[in-house]
DNA sequence: CTTGAAAGATTCAAACTAGAAATATTGAGG
DNA sequence: CCTCAATATTTCTAGTTTGAATCTTTCAAG
């Protein structure tokens, strides 16, 4: 039986490994973001935006706040990357949809995180033992 | 062998996986903390001063910018559950000690951050698992 | 039809974070 | 002794993120 301590210990680092991760994943982002003319936000979103979604959903996905996703989708409106559609069912909702120059990107996008990612050191059997450990985590809400 | 798109798309997947971790237990240590009077970045760091450290290892603990750092420690100084001292050795380094009060709190806190953590929803030997994956994924760098 | 609670999105102010520049110190060489 | 690159920290500014308030729309109940 494990000291309480030996307990607390573990919690931390685990915490401190996740936050790590999250912070070198966000940095690689970034850096392959600006080659682009982007911002690490922009990119996550453009990233997440794997179809046409609402704004509420894309927060979700990005992990941030509606207001925040607000924020990032003016930028990449104006970029001209997005579009703002009115949604085809719920009048209150919009729907965010890629424009061609905004689709290309995300190709070139997705193809530059692919380079040197920090989940590269794991084999693609580790890489599912992390997904599965993390959704299980996750779903906990 | 698994096509290129879905490489692409299990990618996506698990940095949104490891993001949304980390936000979860970002949420949950605000929660906690601001039960102590403390924000979320605050708390953070008085999770990682396991000891005396200087301003640098504090922020490469809680994987953030030395300003940063600065930035939190003050608001942990003025509420004197910190001290800034000498370097025994370094005079360019400062040593962060926690006072009595910060010790306490400290210990209130690891206590608060024990229950219904988010990491609570694996087993030990779960944990154990993603502790491996997290680490080997990122001593790469 | 009307009312009221709830959801989607946005705005605004306040807090947080990173990045670059500035200060002080160290250590290696000349 | 002196210089210079490198390190540790701090300051300052700009950009990002959150949280509360607001507006519009939806939906259920009366």
């Amino acid at each position: 039986m494990a000291a309480p301590q030996a307990r607390v210990t573990a919690e931390r680092e685990l915490c401190g490994l996740v936050n790590g991760l999250a912070h070198q994943i966000s940095e690689h982002v970034r850096e392959r973001a600006t080659r682009l003319g982007l911002t690490a936000a922009q990119a996550t979103a453009l990233r997440e935006l794997t179809g046409p979604m609402t704004t509420s959903e894309l927060a979700e996905r990005m992990s941030c706040e509606p207001s925040n996703a607000t924020f990032v989708i003016d930028k990449l409106e104006k970029q001209q990357l997005v579009e703002r559609r009115p949604h085809p069912t719920d009048r209150r909702a919009r729907q965010l949809v890629l424009t061609p120059e905004g689709s290309t990107l995300r190709d070139k996008l997705l193809a530059l995180l692919e380079q040197d990612s920090p989940l590269a050191g794991l084999s693609a059997r580790e890489q599912d033992s992390l997904h599965n450990l993390l959704q299980r985590a996750r779903t906990r809400r």
